[in-house]
DNA sequence: CATGAGCGA
């Protein structure tokens, strides 16, 4: 029996574009790279709809720098015992198991489920006033049809949601999450009940900016080493956009100023990484 | 040396 026709994967179809059938006169495509920073350009040629021939170059990251190297934490596990199931196998050092933990996935919107029948669309559409209106959630303070988040009168008041946050802190973070209605999502701008807005706190407040990092300094080095001196509400570290680069400084926020004050007068001139750190107040950042 | 990223109708 004569094997079926291959049927062909609509990815595999060619693409088909106008002025396609004049494509073999145009040079080939060139990929460069990716170079030792992970940046691949692709140069391809093509006819725009005037019929001229033009270039266009795309420059891509592909992964991480191939030379960077493990961090002082990853090298350090490398060397622990194996346990569990992993205990009785011997496929050599670098062995990552399958787990074969039973994982209950949770539906929470599922038809029949209680969540399902809450309708959130029309909740907002309520909100607005108005049938047809737009979907305005604002994200920092979660008032629905009111206002954007970037007019939020919380802007700059709100919890810190987004970035690196010390989880082992206080159970405001995890706690806020399940304080509301059980298997429902909760946005997390409309986390922690009630938002009235008088407690709430300057999130970019207490910040202090960390400079002459050593390249492979990342945020999780950061916290570890700051949030000896109390709670950490956010640890950033510039990175290039392009290459992914540490620009080689950063900025922790500390929930209490004391705590702050307390990190730049120790780890001002500290030694980190073969670097000498330079920790001070940061000035507030533009917007 | 150096002051952060996202974000709409």
């Amino acid at each position: 029996m004569a094997a079926p026709p291959q049927k062909l994967r609509w990815g595999e179809l060619e693409e088909e574009d106008d002025g396609g059938d004049l494509d073999f006169l145009l040079p080939p495509p060139v990929v460069l790279g990716p170079d030792e920073n992970g940046v691949k350009k692709t140069i391809q040629y093509r006819f725009d709809e005037e019929g001229n021939k033009v270039k266009v170059t795309t420059t891509t990251r592909v992964r991480k720098l191939a030379r960077a190297r493990l961090s002082k934490r990853a090298l350090e596990r490398r060397s622990w015992a194996k346990f569990g199931d992993a205990v009785h196998e011997d496929v050599g050092s670098r062995l990552t198991m399958v787990s074969t933990e039973e994982i209950v996935l949770e539906r929470p919107r599922a038809p029949g489920s209680k969540a399902e029948e809450t309708n959130i669309a029309g909740d907002v559409l309520a909100a607005a006033g108005k049938a047809g209106a737009v979907l305005m959630v604002c994200r920092t303070c979660g008032k629905k049809g009111d206002h954007w988040t970037s007019k939020c009168p919380y802007k700059d008041l709100a919890p810190q949601t987004d970035g690196f946050i010390d989880k082992s802190l206080g159970p405001e973070n995890a706690a806020s999450a399940s304080g509301t209605s059980k298997g429902t999502y909760v946005p997390p701008g409309m986390r922690g009940g009630d938002r009235s807005g008088v407690e709430m706190k300057r999130r970019d407040e207490n910040s202090v900016r960390v400079t002459n990092l050593s390249e492979d300094t990342r945020e999780p080095d950061l916290l570890e080493l700051f949030r000896a001196f109390g709670p950490v509400s956010r640890v950033y570290v510039a990175v290039d956009q392009k290459t992914g680069v540490s620009r080689g400084f950063g900025f922790v926020n500390f929930i209490h100023r004391e705590d702050a004050e307390r990190a730049i007068n120790k780890l001002n001139g500290y030694g980190y990484d073969n670097l000498i750190l330079r920790v001070e107040w940061a000035t507030p950042r533009p917007n």
